[in-house]
RNA sequence: GGGCGCUUAGCUCAGUUGGCUAGAGCAUCUGCUUUACACGCAGAGGGUCGGGGGUUCGAGCCCCUCAGCGCCCACCA
């Protein structure tokens, strides 16, 4: 025997991969239709979580299945530099040492964060191997490779040229703590409980004061104006007279904008252009100052001495106690409002006016949405469309700059006597450059990170340079989390669209958050994250694949189940096993030849793998994994284990034993590609790799063959269920008149129903069996059949039940008139079969009292 | 403020366009040293599909409504 008596997935796994990956099987063939998947770039210096399990497991599957359809499949894998991820851990290495990111010019920090993280890359491709992905390797792209750089540069450069990029002042979602900014994604929203303060600003031209109210009294300071609704009646004469700004020397001018809602707190606002998105733009359309009141640091300037350098938080303390000893404080409320977080150090991100890069979205979004309507791109789910959709048509600017050494540099430089003069150059190595005898500086920031992966479909294929993968854009299918779904898969269809004129990608797949066994959100800090590592070490990697597609329906939120992955290992044992007996069988030395189907088992099992072929594939093509899953664990271990194998071993065929075992491992090789492709080789009838091999193609069976062996599998059916319900233990004997069926196949019946044994009798006695259809009786004692009776009532109730209910149905004039023909027809069968059923036990009853 | 999703067996979840007696894995119970597999074999029990209403010949699935849970988006002080 070639194969082990048991299957230890960690000693095969490694040495498969590593064969498949030599013979060069993870390349694009170059030969048939064009199948490709990008895949989701993990952290190059991460380790893989359980979503990425289940990510490269769904692609891995698809990536297999189409490869054995005959296409020339291309799985493109990816590392990310993970721009503020990484950035954010280096720092806070850096920190450990006592040190920080302004000891260091730009290079030096992003040659060390390189070194840095190269020391661990690797790591995850390792991972990945251990999971089985068939990624072509050798076109993995990193995201600061030279290719990515210079594409996401010519694309910032049309960008500009055709006017989509402007520089300007603007507020920015600003991380005190990071010292960069965000862009809209990067930002928590969290709705809370806040005080709502009234506060009296004294009137210079006339008597009296005005109230107005806000959540922020600390940026006062930075008040250039008090605004109100010009419809206000309460307001409408205040407009353009003169307020003394508290605690300050300053004069500010009352103005009326509809921006204002007159039904909020006092209907009378305090502008603060410089802190405040909304002020921000009153600001602009009436020319007012913009004065910054809190630093990047998060601390107070340009405020009286005894509010500067205050945190913001304390600087509001303060700010109301000096208000109220001013007695200016006209009440307060709590209301509810959203504040704004930074999503990775959970401080308050402070909304500050800083120069940055924009991109106008809106051309961009509006094409995205267009494309989105015409259905070029199909969805899984589909409702995750419209979701999109509605995002495209909210989209604002995209803030591009990242004040981050860690990424792509943005290749633009200022001239240094005009500052309103900016070039495009991508000579960001250097800080100053000479163009026709003007000297110019060079921008510090760095792209954000979307901006880059948002181009990965054509970076990744070459598309633009039409370099050798070029065929596989647009990909076939993108498939990711539903939490990507604005922040990059959004991004990928604008810019997709926008450079290269065609959508990224033709389907998107979108999974869900695997939880952990409570439904919780695995998290390092609550400690209930699953290592993928070390569910495959103790379970292999097929088990944990097949247990984190079982039951998982897309974009659905689901709970980890270690049961799963312990049902996907016994399965891969089932697999070893099936095979073990099949090389048992057959021998060593056993040459694969072309079957010929002789039993009524033969024709069975074959029209089954045939279905079960189809079916696999129809699912697969509409992205239903689980139930393809499914489908192929029943097919293999229900069928072929439970009834192929076992009938099998009376009615011996062993060409057609060699082809069933084939067949089950190429429907199952997506699915469990270790164990699966072990098996293969191990047994070595072929000279290919399994996992190039072609999907079973349809077999010929007979159709009436196939059928027989149903009834005679009902038959064996029934005599299991009713032996285990007659009393006692004993062996009983089968009689059986006039049926051929019966006759032809006696010993395989008796194999499989631990009968004493079967025989044709004259005269019947003992106990019919009421439900195979058969002439065939159980020879049990009269005692045993008076026993029995109550098990026949049973049966017999629940048997009038079921045709008290078809009767209903029939007799319903609606349904025999509007219900499809065929499905009236089955049921009238139905009803005939069940009422025969009712006749036999009514029979046997009698025979009984 | 807008949007999305979930509620089905003890547990974790499937259930395509409405179609017959609602499924799986695990768990439970009863048998079983059967020429591969106890990571196994043969059986069994277990569900008023969250509540209510509606459409339909027919609803787990469509519509309305109520309740509970979860997620996403959003620059009203």
């Amino acid at each position: 025997m070639r194969l082990a008596k048991t299957y230890e997935p960690n000693q095969y796994e490694p040495n498969i991969y590593a064969m498949w990956e030599e013979k060069g099987a993870f390349s694009p063939s170059g030969v048939g239709d064009p199948f490709s998947i990008v895949m989701p770039p993990p952290n190059a210096n991460g380790n893989l979580h359980i979503g990425h399990a289940l990510t490269v497991a769904l692609e891995d599957i698809l990536a297999r299945y189409h490869r054995m359809q005959g296409k020339d499949v291309a799985y493109i894998p990816g590392a990310d530099h993970a721009g503020f991820e990484t950035w954010v851990v280096y720092e806070r290495e850096l920190a450990k040492e006592g040190r920080s990111r302004f000891d260091f010019s730009r290079e030096q920090l992003y040659s060390q964060v390189w070194n840095f993280v190269d020391k661990q890359r690797g790591n995850m491709e390792l991972q990945l191997r251990a999971l089985g992905v068939s990624a072509s390797w050798k076109d993995l792209v990193f995201t600061l490779d030279e290719k990515v750089i210079t594409t996401v540069n010519s694309t910032f450069k049309k960008l500009w040229d055709e006017g989509l990029i402007y520089r300007g002042e603007r507020i920015v979602n600003y991380s005190t703590k990071y010292q960069t900014s965000y862009s809209d994604i990067e930002v928590d929203h969290k709705v809370e409980k806040g005080t709502l303060w009234m506060i009296a600003y004294p009137m210079l031209d006339k008597i009296g004061e005005i109230v107005i109210a806000t959540t922020r009294p600390e940026t006062m300071f930075g008040d250039s104006a008090v605004a109100v609704n010009p419809n206000d009646e309460r307001y409408k004469d205040l407009i353009g007279t003169r307020l003394q700004l508290p605690l300050t020397d300053r004069e500010i001018t009352i103005i009326a904008d509809d921006y204002v809602d007159a039904s909020f707190g006092t209907g009378a606002v305090k502008i603060t252009p410089a802190h405040d998105p909304n002020d921000f733009e009153v600001g602009q359309r009436h020319n007012l100052e913009r004065i910054q009141v809190i630093d990047f640091d998060g601390t107070m300037i340009n405020v009286p001495q005894q509010f500067k350098g205050l945190t913001a938080e304390d600087a509001r303390k303060r700010t109301v106690a000096a208000l109220e000893a001013q007695e200016l404080i006209r009440g307060k409320t709590t209301i509810e409002h959203t504040v704004g977080y930074d999503y990775k150090s959970g401080l308050p991100i402070q909304p500050l006016i800083k120069d940055q890069w924009f991109l106008k979205i809106q051309p961009l979004a509006q094409r995205a949405k267009q494309a989105l309507l015409d259905g070029e791109i199909s969805f899984t789910p589909a409702s995750r469309k419209q979701v999109l959709v509605q995002y495209l048509d909210n989209l604002h600017d995209w803030n591009l700059s990242r004040q981050i050494p860690w990424g792509i540099p943005i290749p633009a430089f200022q001239n240094v006597n005009n500052p309103d003069d900016w070039i495009f150059d991508e000579r960001v190595d250097e800080k100053l450059i000479d163009v026709n005898g003007t000297t110019y500086r060079r921008e510090e920031d760095t792209f954000d990170t979307w901006f880059s992966s948002g181009q990965w479909p054509f970076i990744t294929t070459d598309f633009m340079q039409n370099g050798d993968l070029s065929r596989f854009y647009p990909n076939s299918v993108m498939e990711t989390g539903g939490d990507l779904l604005d922040r990059w898969i959004a991004r990928m269809i604008m810019l997709g669209l926008y450079v290269t004129g065609q959508v990224p990608f033709r389907h998107v797949y979108l999974h869900g958050m695997v939880l952990d066994e409570k439904g919780q959100k695995m998290s390092k800090s609550k400690g209930n994250v699953i290592n993928p590592m070390e569910t495959i070490a103790s379970h292999g990697s097929d088990a944990l694949r097949l247990g984190i597609v079982a039951s998982r329906s897309a974009g659905q939120n689901q709970a980890f189940s270690v049961a799963k992955v312990v049902a996907g290992r016994n399965f891969a044992n089932k697999l070893w096993n099936i095979a073990r007996f099949v090389e048992d069988k057959l021998g060593d030395s056993y040459r694969f030849r072309t079957p010929e189907p002789k039993a009524l088992v033969d024709h069975w099992i074959i029209s089954e793998l045939n279905t079960a072929g189809a079916d696999i594939q129809q699912r697969l093509e509409s992205y239903r994994f689980a139930e393809a899953s499914d489908s192929m664990y029943h097919v293999i271990w229900d069928s072929v284990a439970d009834w192929f194998i076992e009938a099998n071993k009376q009615q011996e065929n062993p060409d057609l034993l060699a082809w069933v075992l084939d067949t089950c491992l190429k429907l199952a090789h997506p699915f469990a590609p270790f164990v699966t492709e072990t098996i293969w080789q191990t047994l070595a009838w072929h000279n290919d790799l399994l996992m190039t091999t072609h999907w079973p193609r349809e077999f010929a069976f007979n159709d009436i063959a196939a059928s027989e062996f149903n009834q005679l599998k009902n038959l064996i059916t029934e005599i299991r269920f009713v032996t285990s319900e007659l009393p006692g233990n004993d062996k009983y004997t089968l009689l059986y008149q006039n049926d051929s069926l019966v006759a032809d196949n006696v010993i395989l019946i008796q194999k499989l129903t631990k009968l004493q044994a079967i025989q044709h009798v004259d005269r019947t006695r003992g106990l019919r069996l009421p439900n195979s259809g058969r002439e065939a009786w159980l020879d049990v004692s009269a005692e045993t059949l008076y026993e029995h009776q109550t098990n026949l009532e049973t049966r017999l109730a629940e048997t009038h039940a079921i045709i008290a209910n078809f009767e209903a149905r029939l007799a319903n004039k609606s349904y025999v008139d509007k219900a499809p023909a065929e499905l009236v027809a089955e049921t009238k069968q139905q009803l005939a079969e069940k009422q025969a059923l009712a006749q036999a036990l009514v029979g046997e009853l009698a025979v009984i009292r």
